[in-house]
DNA sequence: CATGACCCTG
DNA sequence: CAGGGTCATG
């Protein structure tokens, strides 16, 4: 029955489960990785939008608005969709703009002053977190993907 | 002991 | 982004 050729041992079989089982860790803690990293540059340029604002003499939060034209977007978008590979949906910007007042009043109430300041956002912001679309939670995943 | 969130560096 | 360290979970 089995000749070596076209039928594999139970055992060769088992190790490639192993493998790709090996294969989807790595890709998931990497996509996990990069996911990471893009929220961390999202906070930064939160941050950084909020100084500016500031230093340039906006003095309420209902001043800034992120719309796609705004820099802030332009920034982000440079990063997460540079090709323009799709639309961004308009609750990210509306979760942009909130984050961004967030922290243009944590700011400007001088809250950067504790170490954690931005602990008090993320947890404000996590809860604003769309759902994740199924298509990821699907065991074929990455197949899925790859097709479109 | 493994995994993931978070933080900081290069 | 990738690496590496820390800390909390399970």
């Amino acid at each position: 029955m089995c000749n070596g050729h076209t039928c594999a041992s139970r055992q060769d079989q088992v190790d490639q489960v192993d493998q790709v089982d090996q294969f989807n860790r790595c890709i998931t803690s990497q996509l996990i990785k990069w996911f990471s990293n893009f929220r961390e540059f999202y906070y930064i340029q939160m941050e950084k939008f909020a100084r500016q604002a500031i230093n340039e003499g906006v003095t309420s939060a209902e001043e800034l608005a992120v719309g796609r034209d705004a820099e802030l977007f332009r920034a982000l978008n440079m990063h997460y969709n540079k090709a323009n590979d799709f639309e961004v949906p308009d609750r990210f910007l509306e979760v942009a703009q909130v984050t961004l007042r967030e922290f243009f009043n944590a700011i400007v109430a001088g809250k950067d002053a504790d170490p954690s300041w931005k602990k008090a956002i993320y947890k404000v912001i996590c809860k604003l977190d769309s759902e994740v679309p199924e298509i990821f939670k699907s065991p074929n995943c990455l197949q899925e993907l790859l097709h479109d």
